[in-house]
RNA sequence: GGCGAUGUAGCUCAGUGGUAGAGCACACGACUCAUAAUCGUGCUGUCGCUGGUUCGAUCCCAGCCAUCGCCA
């Protein structure tokens, strides 16, 4: 039997310093989850992993905020995002967080590694200290007057008045954003990642790239030009202790976030591979050259993964660089940057409280930002769900199913095809194709607008055949139409499955099934000895090849229709734009 | 400041070296099985501005304007 074409789908891994807005699983979650189904319809043997990323600045400043540990704020908001996560319906095979033993054992083993192999070296620099807290003040966190032109409100990094770029120590009267303290310039140590060191092999590896997406390379290849060493440790508290003698046990050095959090690529597929029992299983993912690894992102993350990452693979050796790196671009709400303080801002789980997954997955996918900057608006998601979501595929569905089911109770037999017969069986079928294909590609609007396209076929299909008509004085015709719209139904079925698996299973159903098309994620607890226990969402998804055309056999039961989506009222807009006023206060 | 990107019909977005497309909106028509859902026909654009390369550019190049991202 011929081994399963494997691969490793790496998802960015969201933040745990609050709950995720409709952009971030715009941007990856929603994206790299839509892939990882086509593939497993394909038959392939996935393994997406993903976390949240629970050390870092913002889950510091936030604990310290709330008078609560950082630890205890991002279990807080992991548990979020995983719920919001499973309510999505992203099927992980293991989201996990970043605060495990075993992230920490892996992140440890790398660091150890790239330390023993001579690339990392200790550099000392003058770094801003917030005298209250002993920790980093990284630069933009830093305001005071610009010595260039005198704005006041300068940052550590940047003027954004003169545009100058400036150093923490050159702004007059520094003090923190954070708190109005003055932050204290202390020379620190710290160790550093030597990336000049892989300029040659990351331009040689990134000139080869030649499917990525032109702005991805064109990016990557001129940001290698310049490479510096990068710090890879901070003054913190909160995160992975710094694997060295003489540094071991220090509460005031961590390793930076960066470093730590796109290691959990590795970790979480080597914990995935532990939860079941087969602790070697991830290497049959990592260390198999042939295995592709699709990364998923947003536009602002391209370089971590581009660069910094394989870097880290190619330090450690013997570990696969990401074959593809696809990068979303932002998605604005109304117009507006998504701006947590200002209230610009939906979460996926007041979304959720309201509207189906489906929808927003349908919405998401098709007006998402894959190419370009797009907008949400809330008349734009009523629209598409109520015209399109609704009206072309979901009409289409309850149609067939209705006139079938009225008149035959079962799929009738069909007699003789037309040419006209023909024709949508074969532009359906040839569906698996011209939708397969870009979703291989990852272009998921081209794939879900040709979905959509064919489902408008056949109800074109249906309105020159007039099935309803024909039950009157030629049955036998009748049941042959909607025999032909049946089989377009059910293809069609499997090819929106990865973008609408919660509606797909319920027609699944409704067409008479009884087994799994759309398998869901859940949620298990992990213990880990000595550490605790912690959430991951993952699931075991049958990958028995689907995505070909498929016969529903006369005589098949149906059961009784019931709509697979519901209208949204236009009154939603203005409340949700009232809502979002509201919480806007002022 | 450096680097990268975006600017296409009223709106949201595709796309291409040979004077441009989809959906929505709008107008008209067909149908009335279906969540007043579907289907057809029609209409709309100096493809940001200015130059250059080319037989020919919206698509290549340069400059400019606007917006955005990264370096930070």
């Amino acid at each position: 039997m011929p081994e399963r074409e494997k691969i490793l789908i790496a998802v960015a891994w969201p933040y745990a310093s609050g709950p995720r807005h409709i952009g971030h699983v715009a941007g990856y979650g929603v994206p790299s989850d839509v892939f990882a189904r086509y593939q497993r319809l394909r038959g392939a043997d996935v393994l997406m992993v993903s976390g949240t990323d629970d050390h870092g600045t913002p889950i510091t400043y936030g604990a310290d905020k709330e008078g609560i540990s950082p630890r205890q704020f991002a279990d807080r908001y992991n548990r979020v995002i995983v719920e919001d996560q499973l309510k999505l319906g992203l099927a992980y095979d293991c989201f996990t967080r970043t605060y495990t033993q075993n992230h920490y054992r892996v992140t440890q083993d790398l660091f150890t590694q790239l330390h023993d192999k001579g690339y990392l070296f200790i550099k000392k620099q003058l770094g801003a200290i917030s005298p209250s807290t002993g920790r980093t003040l990284p630069d933009r966190f830093i305001e005071g007057t610009c010595p260039i032109c005198g704005y006041r409100e300068a940052r550590g990094d940047q003027c954004d008045n003169c545009g100058n770029q400036l150093d923490p120590t050159d702004l007059i009267d520094p003090h923190s954003r954070v708190n109005g303290e003055v932050p204290e310039f202390r020379e620190t140590e710290h160790f550093f990642f030597d990336l000049p060191a892989f300029g040659n092999r990351l331009q040689e590896w990134i000139a080869r790239q030649e499917h990525w997406r032109p702005n991805v390379r064109a990016f990557s290849r001129n940001f290698v030009n310049e490479l510096k060493p990068r710090a890879i440790t901070r003054d913190l508290d909160w995160g992975v202790p710094i694997p060295l003698d003489g540094w071991r046990d220090r509460d005031d050095k961590r390793i930076y976030v960066w470093f730590d959090a796109v290691i959990g690529y590795l970790s979480a597929s080597i914990e995935w591979a532990a939860n079941r029992g087969t602790p070697d299983a991830w290497k049959e993912w990592w260390q198999e050259p042939s295995v592709p690894g699709y990364y998923f992102m947003g536009k602002d993350n391209i370089t971590f993964h581009t660069v910094m990452w394989p870097s880290i693979l190619l330090g450690v050796g013997d570990l696969n660089l990401p074959y593809e790196v696809v990068a979303s671009e932002f998605l604005t709400m109304e117009g507006k940057k998504f701006s947590t303080s200002r209230a610009v801002v939906i979460y996926v789980r007041d979304f959720l409280s309201r509207y189906d997954p489906d929808a927003l997955r349908y919405f998401l996918t098709i007006a998402g930002p894959e190419t370009q900057d797009t907008d949400f608006t809330w008349a734009e998601f009523v629209r598409r769900n109520n015209d399109e979501l609704v009206g072309t595929w979901g009409n289409l569905v309850h149609r067939t199913l209705v006139n079938a089911h009225r008149n035959f109770g079962a799929v009738p037999p069909a007699g003789a095809l037309s040419d006209r017969d023909q024709q949508v069986l074969s532009a359906v079928a040839a569906g698996f194709e011209t939708v397969g294909d870009p979703l291989g590609r990852a272009r998921f609007k081209a794939a879900i607008g040709e979905a959509m396209r064919l489902a408008a076929l056949v109800n074109q299909y249906l309105g020159e055949e007039q099935p309803w008509h024909l039950v009157k004085n030629d049955p036998e015709r009748a049941g042959t139409v909607l025999n032909v719209a049946l089989q377009c139904v059910n293809n069609l079925k499997v090819m929106f499955t990865p973008f609408l698996p919660f509606s797909m299973q319920r027609l699944h159903e409704l067409l008479g099934f009884d087994d799994v098309l759309a398998p869901m994620p859940e949620v298990t607890e992990v213990e880990e000895p000595d550490w605790g226990s912690h959430l991951v969402l993952g699931g075991s998804y049958p990958s028995e090849p689907r995505w070909h055309p498929q016969d529903l056999t006369a005589g098949h039961s149906l059961r009784t229709p019931v709509a697979l989506y519901k209208k949204l009222d236009e009154s939603v807009i203005e409340e949700e734009l009232r809502r979002m006023e509201g919480a806007g206060g002022d």
